[in-house]
DNA sequence: CGCACAATTCAACACATGATGAAAAACGTC
DNA sequence: GACGTTTTTCATCATGTGTTGAATTGTGCG
């Protein structure tokens, strides 16, 4: 009951622009970008939605300013591939579910996601990220048939993000980091090196 | 460039209410619920929006109506489940990439799995889906700890309906059923009944 | 203190959307 | 052929949304 009405800044100093992208985050990472209203935003925040506007220009502009999280793909990744196939399986998923249980980068990369999935900017990831970002970085992992081999992987890797951070399945989400590491690790493992059939 | 203008109703008998039902469900799988707008399903059925607001009252209304697909996820699971543990893995994926791959009901599941993933609906998934019905189906193939292994096939479950269905990443696409069955069937497997670590 | 500047709110516009009720055209039946 | 019924469009309303510009209040600097 923050009873907030008077006109003009407010005395003190308060990060309010800091307040309204947290906000934004988290309402990007739950109700998505077309159920994410500015009001609502502003309402979260305790601010006015005119001031939304004025900090981040317009929706689509707090939509890229939401998802600026400091993690570049290539870089987390470096190290897992340089490291060779051995283990793979299980450094993929460690360094994986490290970056994604940081509560700091978490709602950013959920927002990112079930944007990917409800929107039609699914191109993206299906034309850039896989093939351009994860694609490469996972080929010198596998043993042979990257083609066949990468969608695999993928596949299992899109599981655990559904299951475990945006539908949030209760015992998946319950579920220790080094024990997802050791029950689907291995999987991984075996989609990377182990003979196709 | 079909010029329709004329009020009242056209000659002929066409089924004017099934297209706006097949255009509804194709909207839903591909925007979302919230992306869809009436007007949208209207025009592409080449129709105007009272009408569809005629035939199927709400927009909730239509929602659920497109969502009417003739497949009870336990009629379809009994025979899996009655014929055991023993090759399971790939009997599951078989008679579940029966139903995902035929046209006529993938919209519709296409649209559920959107409509969960976008909208908050995901608690019903959560809370109901699984722990009543997909829960219990699997609970008779696992070899023990249902509550350890159910999740993890569920998650490779979903990874592949996302990349093969929603997100379309083209190599999942491409891939025939029989190698779906093939590749994936033994992980399942693998989750079901083998020595948990 | 006086003053430029930043922070914040208010009021309002333009627009898209879901929904409604009445009117017009074809159909089926007697 | 007359008539009730179904199908279809038109015009319209209320609402929520993104966005804008002006007005107001506090902060910091000279």
């Amino acid at each position: 009951m923050t009873a907030r009405a008077s006109r003009g800044r407010r005395p003190g100093a308060p990060d309010t622009r800091a307040e309204v992208l947290a906000a934004a985050r988290a309402s990007f990472a739950e109700k998505g970008f077309r159920g994410t209203t500015i009001r609502a935003v502003a309402a979260s925040a305790g601010v006015d939605p005119a001031l939304v506007h004025h900090y981040f220009g317009t929706k689509d502009d707090l939509f890229v300013a939401a998802l600026q999280i400091p993690v570049d793909p290539r870089e987390v990744l470096a190290p897992v591939v340089a490291a060779g196939p051995d283990g793979a399986g299980e450094r993929l998923l460690r360094t994986f579910l490290g970056v994604w249980d940081d509560p700091e980068v978490q709602p950013a990369l959920v927002a990112l996601v079930r944007s990917i999935m409800s929107d039609d900017t699914g191109a993206l990831v299906r034309d850039a990220f896989i093939p351009v970002v994860i694609g490469p970085a996972l080929a010198s992992l596998v043993a042979d048939r990257p083609e066949a081999r990468v969608p695999l992987v993928v596949s299992q890797v899109v599981g655990l993000i559904v299951t475990r951070y945006v539908v949030a399945i209760p015992p998946m989400v319950a579920m220790p980091a080094e024990e997802v590491v050791a029950r689907i690790g291995p999987v991984l493992q075996h989609y990377l090196t182990d003979d196709l059939p």
